[in-house]
DNA sequence: TGCGCGGATATTGGATCCAATCTAACGATC
DNA sequence: GATCGTTAGATTGGATCCAATATCCGCGCA
């Protein structure tokens, strides 16, 4: 398996302060600062999370780390071992491909409910954050900004659960797209493909869009399996 | 909102005795059993779950039921309302929709995964599980075996992420399907078409074999749509 | 020297206890 | 008579405490 990417990944703290204010219980705190910590590879692939140390680095005690724990492992980001404790789920090739499936079967869907009621002000913002994303250096960021960018053109499916999964999928992507930005190449091309895709959508021709959304997810799926499976 | 069916549901004393002795923590037992309590009906959309309550039926203490209602509300089959306790996830007909849409997308990818993989034995596996639909009366088991149906014929698709949604997304079906044993002739066209859909997979024809399980995803969708919105 | 057993230690799982907050009922005031 | 404020009760959220289990190291024995 790849080393992790050269991110200037913040460390526990930062993501920790960040989050603090903002939740009303300490466990969606808690559960909040866990999952943005393990998408952005703050907390890598295998880490074993204890429950004592989280606590403390949190300022809370242990329950609402275990709560946040069980939430998480619900979501197939944490990885549970009776009695001896959670560990970070671990990626692998086989992973990335399962959920590139996934993405290939659900946002083609969701982009067909929602491109007919797609507004002007949405083709704006995603080209706003298509110029933002040219300029991002920061992976973290760029992952973020990504997310937004397919979230925005799938929004007006009207569909809760859809969404709540696509967008699952794209993050759990994330954790995989970090590799990728050493990737020679890789970032201009996406972006080419964002370029397409958006266009598409405003053309209104959804058969194009959303061949331009499989192949977009099936490329990157592709090129990044090479990269998990090459010999190091 | 339709009234719940006139199946003989188990009262919750019964899912507990029967999940007690499967699992080494408590909290994986409650979870276990909540989940088939709400999934089978017996605590119904909108029912307050509280923690002491449900603590006391379990024989353990609150702590193990709200690490199992927080893994079932990233299921979404709970709603937490904080400072407030926790009630069974809502009913719907957009909700509904909203799961038959995913199944539409998910199924048949996971079935075209699936299908040149399955063995003589799962098709025959498949076709015993018919059979005993065709003689079951009780819509809980009937909910069972028409999930192992489904299944057995996914099961070869070697990707653990995209059968899990599957599965999950199924079993949250069941909640729905329940109402719809009722319906005349519901149960006896499900049949047909899950017949047709097995005798697709046995010639190995994929898109017939996808083809059916959207049209019995989609017609099984509007048949429930239509009960749910029409004016008690 | 290698293998297996046993106890010490660390860590999780579960129970109990305390604090914070929401709900509801009662009463006072306009 | 209605509305707002206050207060008591109930229930959740969080912290601490205890028990159960797994790991690891050392010792004994083959």
């Amino acid at each position: 398996m790849p080393q992790t990417s050269n991110s200037p990944s913040p460390d526990l703290t930062t993501v920790i302060a960040r989050n603090r204010p903002r939740f009303r219980t300490a466990t969606e705190f808690v559960e909040a600062a866990m999952r943005e910590a393990i998408l952005g590879g703050v907390l890598p692939a295998g880490a074993p999370l204890r429950q004592e140390e989280l606590a403390a680095a949190f300022g809370v005690s242990r329950m609402p780390v275990r709560e946040a724990l069980r939430q998480l492992e619900a979501r197939a980001l944490v990885e549970f071992h009776p009695h001896r404790g959670a560990v970070v789920a671990a990626i692998s090739a086989a992973d990335s491909a399962d959920i590139g499936t996934i993405r290939t079967a659900l946002e083609p869907t969701a982009l067909r409910l929602s491109l007919p009621r797609l507004t002007p002000e949405d083709f704006a913002l995603a080209a706003e954050l298509l110029a933002e994303m040219d300029a991002e250096p920061d992976p973290g960021r760029m992952g973020e900004l990504n997310r937004r960018f397919h979230m925005t053109l799938y929004a007006r499916a009207g569909r809760p659960r859809l969404l709540a999964l696509v967008e699952q999928h794209l993050a759990a992507a994330d954790r995989y797209l970090r590799f990728q930005f050493v990737a020679l190449g890789y970032q201009s091309r996406s972006q080419d493909e964002h370029y397409a895709l958006l266009a598409a959508c405003r053309a209104g021709d959804v058969e194009a869009a959303c061949a331009n959304v499989v192949d977009h997810v099936t490329l990157a799926g592709e090129q990044l399996t090479a990269f998990l499976d090459r010999p190091d």
